[in-house]
DNA sequence: TTATTATTTTTGGTTGACCAAAAAATTAAT
DNA sequence: ATTAATTTTTTGGTCAACCAAAAATAATAA
């Protein structure tokens, strides 16, 4: 198995059991990896034999402390990157996921760590997503999803989960920057829209939107 | 065909082609691509159909046009990268290429333009060879290899055409630097060894390094 | 609990990039 | 010009990563 199909599976995994190792199943996998799932479940069984999943059949893929190290190295590279292209060459926030999925796969710790050096061992990406540390140890912080906020509270954009294009762009046109501070004002009852204030404009998110935005309680 | 083997196709052809669009054979083409030669037979067929080169049975293979603005852009990617990473991240002239290597093939001209930018549009990178322009255009310069310099003249150390880390190694520990002011003292009859002056010490190079270095005619 | 739906796995294929060994063609040497 | 050496091509095969369609299994609903 090459190297690169083996880190874009343990990724994949990684981001669908939401970083705690759940159990993730094949529809899902092969939905994020665009193949059908006969091919996932050819690939987690020599994920399997590698030992970097757990796998029964017909039952669900998790990831083994290995293979949770190698997802959160990829993940590392990814982030470091991001916050590279955006901080150093000056690339929008909305374009460097893209470029990133690309140069996550080059193999040179050296390398990483002197762009994290450089970049003064960030924490965070500029999506506000959290950026392991060699060892894999990831910053802890009280961010919940926008969906989960209480009405009258006060919050601080800190991320997304979405990394779309689209979704980004959504978001800037709305004024939601990463570090804006908002207060929730409503949510409706009928469809569990969220209304709030944000730049002293208000500004209506609909529950999928909500459900790809992280926030900071303040 | 895969970009990335197409790419490292055209890149090999150009060098063995010294830019100048000579014809490359099969099995130079194998070496250097660490291939057999009935592989490289499959390969340059169909690169032929993709028109990127011109091929005729048991003849050899010289690039088309378009196949050569292809291999002066990986050429141009490889070379900035290297630039970059000695420069900006203080990587090693001898640790460069390797990671390049891979970098080369991240498709995204912005990218490349960014990069190019933030180190001024440099014309040559940190083992002195040309970098070619967005139009693929490689600045001119009176270079000449090592092997063919005259006695008692004076020169100018460019570059290397072999990147190993040992040929570089080799050369640091003889303070054959990038740069560096020689004058060649003698050459050895009997066996085409070249003895020099660097730095005030006497060095004497044997005729296949003498290939690999590149210096300018003061 | 049985039927229906959803998911997973199996089976039989494809494609790209490679190799080994044999055959053909070219080049060099006597 | 004929032989010998080299290079190229052909032929038949592998392996990784994928797919389509059928079969098996699991989950859900009637």
């Amino acid at each position: 198995m090459q190297s690169e199909t083996i880190e874009n599976y343990l990724k994949t995994i990684y981001h669908l059991s939401a970083g705690n190792s759940n159990i993730v199943n094949n529809k899902q996998l092969a939905e994020k990896l665009n193949v059908i799932p006969a091919t996932v479940t050819e690939a987690v069984k020599k994920l399997h034999e590698l030992k970097l999943v757990t796998y029964e059949k017909s039952y669900g893929t998790r990831l083994t402390t290995s293979g949770s190290k190698m997802a959160l190295n990829i993940v590392r590279r990814h982030r470091i990157w991001e916050t590279y292209l955006a901080n150093e060459l000056g690339f929008g926030w909305d374009e460097v996921h893209e470029i990133a999925e690309e140069l996550e796969h080059i193999k040179n710790d050296k390398l990483i760590k002197k762009l994290s050096e450089k970049l003064g061992h960030p924490n965070f990406d500029p999506h506000g997503d959290p950026i392991p540390d060699e060892k894999g140890k990831i910053q802890k912080s009280n961010f919940i999803k926008l969906s989960e906020v209480k009405i009258k509270s006060h919050y601080k954009i800190m991320g997304v989960t979405d990394h779309s294009t689209t979704f980004l762009k959504y978001l800037e046109k709305h004024q939601l920057i990463i570090g804006a501070s908002i207060t929730i004002k409503t949510i409706e009852e009928f469809d569990n829209s969220i209304i709030l204030i944000c730049q002293k404009k208000e500004v209506s998110i609909s529950p999928k939107a909500a459900e790809c935005i992280i926030v900071e309680t303040l």
